[in-house]
DNA sequence: GTGGTCTAGACCACG
DNA sequence: GTGGTCTAGACCACC
């Protein structure tokens, strides 16, 4: 499920939020299902407690995940995460679609990446899930 | 012309290198043209002259400027960078349609926002270059 | 009458502990009263009985009630309680001020504050007392 | 200027941000003043570095500071922020006092320690800072 | 068993 | 020198 890169240089406990996080937009994480523990889930990935911790934690202090001692971390209601999720995504995009603008780069060039990507998901699902 | 923000959190020595890359881009820095020396931009930055150098340094491995000793640093030809900087570009956008197509947003809502850019650039074209 | 709030952050035998001491101080648990069993308690919230056990040891070692082997636990005179849970109330209230002159809080900000609050009291009161 | 309480039970990373919050509000750190390094402060207090690092992390999620890699750490613009802890410490107010008007407390009482409380600072102004 | 806090010490990127 | 990340290992409170 959560799984982490080496080669990107962004730092471990990121990653997780990140991972954490579409898990939970894409529904795989659903309210008050329980996360991993902090122990075994560090154990999993062969990495120390206290990353997933921090990881965990940021992802409480953003409202998406809830922690109780002794208990566990569960996810939580959802709905609006999902929402500002998306915005963020579309924000993006917004600011990558501003210095290509700027660079001058052409509209049917962007048109076509847009339509690649989305045909590369289609592709995807036809396929079925069952791939790793 | 080159300026920095220390409200940004990228490290200083990479603000100025996107800067001169602007720059080179948009065709203010020619060819063959003279960039500021490093001594002289430290003092008008006030800042370290070795992260100027660092970003120089930087700039000359990537093959946009030359250093010759004694003379200064000079601008290299800029065909192939600006193509360069044009797939660096096209590489963030597919990274944030990948996030965007995983996140499963409407691919209306994505091309929409794109015409809306260009629009919004052709707006600014014709009122005029006085903005920024 | 005895409820818990998993998203609380709060300990539950916490929870449980200030609900006790709450049905006391309203009255609603009278003196020599006796407690749900530890058991019945147990069962009903679906939580550990060493949780609530803890609780009424709590309470016990406060004073606020006490237990007989065999029979069950059972509610202490009132009177203290009562006093004390006002004097704890001040207490909040009194840190709560301290904070509030020192970031330099107007005076008649406050004293508007506790105005309203004791006016909406009434408020209640005379609507009935179907809130809650 | 920032020290910490032993016998409070709160977490010292958590006493470290109330501490910086309450200079910034009150004006003793003002708008790009530098901190205490990370590492200088730790050695002040003699706690460990990360547990700095951790309340000026949340500091600066929370806009009050920002800081940048190897130039130290800094106050932010403040108008909002101040404004904002004044909300909270209200909020905060209101409900301790629903609690006290629940119990029944005398509103004399509480308007008795309300001016208490603001005699005290009073007393405190005249005596001169000097204390300390 | 769970999460939460802290320490000690390391390494990296940056100026 | 600065901040940022990570590890290893400890202790606490809670269930």
């Amino acid at each position: 499920m959560i799984v982490i890169d080496y080669k990107d240089r962004r730092p471990i406990y990121e990653q997780i939020i990140d991972r954490v996080k579409m898990l939970i937009v894409k529904g795989v994480y659903q309210p008050d299902d329980p996360l991993p523990s902090v122990r075994t889930l560090a154990m999993e990935l062969s990495i120390n407690p206290n990353t997933i911790q921090r990881a965990y934690q940021e992802l409480e202090r953003q409202g998406l995940i809830y922690s109780v001692k002794g208990r566990g971390s569960f996810v939580n209601g959802t709905e609006s995460v999902i929402e500002e999720h998306h915005k963020k995504m579309l924000a993006d995009l917004k600011e990558a679609m501003a210095k290509i603008v700027e660079a001058g780069i052409d509209k049917q060039a962007v048109l076509k990446l847009v339509e690649a990507c989305y045909g590369s998901m289609e592709l995807k699902k036809n396929e079925g899930g069952a791939s790793e």
